[in-house]
DNA sequence: TCTGGGGTCCTAGGACCC
DNA sequence: TCTGGGGTCCTAGGACCC
């Protein structure tokens, strides 16, 4: 009986799906042949850097650089924008590919997967197997990371790309882990790197000879973590079914300057609109209301509230909104606004303050809005003050059925 | 900078209570 | 009171991840 942990990472994750789709339908060119991305739209101010080409990673691109950046860089860069619902195709259909390998998997983000083999077959095998199946069945290529932990895992599939299963056992950490720079670590970014390096720890090596109480007397609770990290220490479990969500939230960068009150609460009511649809998909009440904003210089700030009780209501959770929002907001032009709420806990029970009511009329209308707009389309009903305003009366991200726990910053 | 959008976790100070 | 210390809640901001 072998037992190991895989993470398995798709290289170039939208550009590889985008590339094999338009395959898939015809095109004759592969965008991951030539300097190529995956961007925003840079007309409406979202122009960063979402997925590179190889080819284009050559000419010093990264993601998230703006798009401005990367054609400088490569005049002859081609830009294709995102089509979210092909990848999640693709990604649904890799998961599914990689379930028949074991009960044990978790949907790490949208292209990142763990999976806790347990079998008779010799782990690298039925690694390579994976690897080869997606690329063969689904056109799109994987790095695959074997290792006893989640950790040693995720640490390997990061080794050499594209198209690679490298293992990272225990007897290997000296050998593969301890030379690479620390900020090749999980956890360990700009900041940390820079605070680092300022005392002369520059690769991961350096970091697990450190001594455990200096470095949690000097970075606290986070500090312990990496160094445990750097020492290969890591016993998460293969969690089949993500936490239940802690904060809901969307946010969006506007194509022009919001220079009014009146098309600020718009598009805050636009984004409130599919927060508490989310909510309510996930059967939860918030009791914590937070509203963020970037002015035209890219100052950001943000102010949240806690609410007498726990609630699901559009309307409420949209008026503490606006309450917040007028507080915090001092005039100045807006680029990007954002609602999300926090504090969540299931919807089963209810619990009325002192000082409310029940409003089972609040409750059925958004009740109803939800399954009108599940059955008919996100806009098929929508509020009449949008009407001509040119502001979308629902905004925000795709309101997936499983929601993809996105992220986690611990395994 | 021409700089997206979705998240989690941690720290820290003040309020408030015992 | 010229007041100690611990616990919890609230809010703001920062760091990190994909």
């Amino acid at each position: 009986m072998h037992r190991k942990i895989f993470h398995i990472d798709v290289n170039s994750a939208y550009l590889s799906w985008e590339a094999a789709w338009r395959l898939q339908h015809g095109e004759t060119l592969d965008l991951r042949d030539i300097p190529s991305i995956v961007g925003g739209d840079v007309k409406k101010r979202r122009g960063i850097v979402l997925a590179k080409s190889i080819p284009a990673k050559a000419y010093g691109i990264q993601t998230g650089e703006t798009v401005y950046s990367a054609v400088q860089k490569c005049p002859s860069l081609i830009s294709v924008a995102p089509q979210y619902e092909r990848y999640v195709v693709a990604s649904d259909s890799m998961v599914a590919l990689i379930r028949e390998y074991s009960p044990y998997v978790q949907r790490y983000s949208v292209d990142e997967v763990f999976l806790d083999y347990q079998g008779k077959r010799d782990p690298l095998d039925v690694a390579e197997e994976i690897r080869e199946r997606i690329k063969t069945t689904l056109g799109f290529t994987v790095n695959i990371g074997v290792g006893e932990n989640k950790l040693l895992a995720k640490v390997a599939s990061d080794f050499t790309k594209p198209d690679r299963v490298h293992t990272l056992y225990r007897e290997e950490i000296k050998r593969k882990m301890w030379p690479l720079p620390v900020e090749d670590l999980f956890m360990v970014g700009r900041r940390t790197k820079k605070k680092l390096n300022d005392r002369g720890i520059w690769t991961i090596g350096d970091l697990a000879a450190l001594d455990r109480d200096y470095i949690l007397h000097w970075l606290k609770k986070p500090g312990l973590t990496i160094w445990e990290y750097a020492n290969g220490i890591e016993n998460s479990p293969v969690k089949n079914e993500g936490p239940p969500p802690k904060s809901v939230g969307n946010s969006t960068t506007t194509a022009f300057d919001v220079e009014t009150e009146e098309d600020a609460l718009l598009v805050l009511l636009g984004l409130t609109e599919t927060v508490c649809m989310r909510l309510r998909a996930h059967r939860m009440y918030t009791r914590l209301v937070n509203v963020h904003f970037r002015n035209y210089s890219f100052v950001g700030y943000g102010r949240e509230r806690t609410l007498y009780s726990a609630t699901d209501s559009t309307a409420r959770i949209y008026s503490m909104v606006k309450t917040l929002f007028r507080e915090l907001w001092e005039g100045e032009p807006l680029r990007q606004l954002g609602v999300s709420v926090g504090r969540l806990s299931p919807n089963d029970v209810t619990q009325l303050s002192f000082f409310e009511t029940w409003d089972e009329e609040a409750v059925q209308l958004d009740r109803t809005v939800d399954q009108v707009r599940n059955k008919y389309g996100q806009t098929a009903l929508y509020r009449s003050s949008f009407l001509d305003s040119g502001i979308h009366p629902v905004i925000g991200g795709v309101i997936a059925e499983e929601d993809y726990p996105m992220m986690a910053s611990l395994l």
